[in-house]
DNA sequence: CTTGACCTGTGTCTTACACACAGGTTTAAA
DNA sequence: TTTAAACCTGTGTGTAAGACACAGGTCAAG
């Protein structure tokens, strides 16, 4: 298969393929005409890597558990402790989105019934500077 | 104000406020001495400036506001607007954050009662190959 | 006057690709 | 068969918002 062929067999770019493989995590074979070939192994490694993408392990992870898995052991060990790191790392900034939405849609309603006014050296917009965070809890988890 | 004292001030951190200053979102005073000291209307401005940041404008965001209403002009009309924009944003993020926390979490239960195996030219890790995201509705508004 | 704590500018690093570009290759039509 | 479209190649750069490094200047205290 070639760069274009693999990407849409898995519903990704080729310029993903062609990263994946610039880091070497994939290594096709090169045809006299300078054209890259990826054969089985390299498509299901591919599979492998965008199914590890999805599950929220990093591009570096993905290595560290192929360079384990080359090894000839097992990287599900590996696998169960990253994935509990990404877990903890993803909780976090879900809930900084989380408080972020809340922040927008709080001044949003406060601005609703706010005029407009024009700035002054001190001041570039009032509805920012004056918008306050209706904290429910001080944040002390952190 | 130097460049510590004002990242403390607000919470900071100097690197920061050096960003801001090279982006000539801020517009310190030299002294002699080469340190840059930040004067009323500029420590304003950090303060604005974070606020933003905090209700998920972008800092290219914060320049075309801060021009805006440096020609005299409300910026508020364009506040309202772009804020509305970055709320979308942030609402697909939060989704996809919201899907990704289910993926991992439906892995980790589905892992708990898999064992380890050993890798094979086609299989780096079985959990993840073999991990399927529980659909519970064809994703079909986007 | 020296030590240590601060400051300076500038340059590089990060993530996970997307995009650009100059040029080689293949394919299908003319 | 020529040619033009449509593919492919490697490599280089851009992205967001700073973090970190580094060589060197400055300042307060002992």
């Amino acid at each position: 298969m070639k760069v274009t062929e693999l990407a849409k067999e898995f519903g990704t770019t080729p310029d993903t393929v062609r990263y994946y493989t610039r880091l070497k995590l994939l290594n096709p074979a090169k045809s006299e005409n300078g054209y890259k070939y990826y054969p089985l192994t390299e498509i299901s490694r591919l599979k492998f890597i965008l199914s590890a993408r999805h599950l929220g392990f990093s591009v570096s992870d993905i290595r560290h558990i192929i360079d384990e898995a080359s090894l000839g052991k097992s990287a599900c060990p590996l696998v169960r402790s990253l994935i509990k790191e990404r877990l903890a790392d993803t909780e976090k900034q879900f809930q900084a989105m989380l408080a972020l939405r809340k922040n927008m849609n709080d001044a949003l309603a406060q601005w609703d019934v706010k005029e407009d006014k024009t700035p002054t050296s001190t001041m570039v917009c009032h509805l920012i500077d004056s918008f306050e965070p209706t904290k429910e809890y001080g944040g002390s988890h952190d």
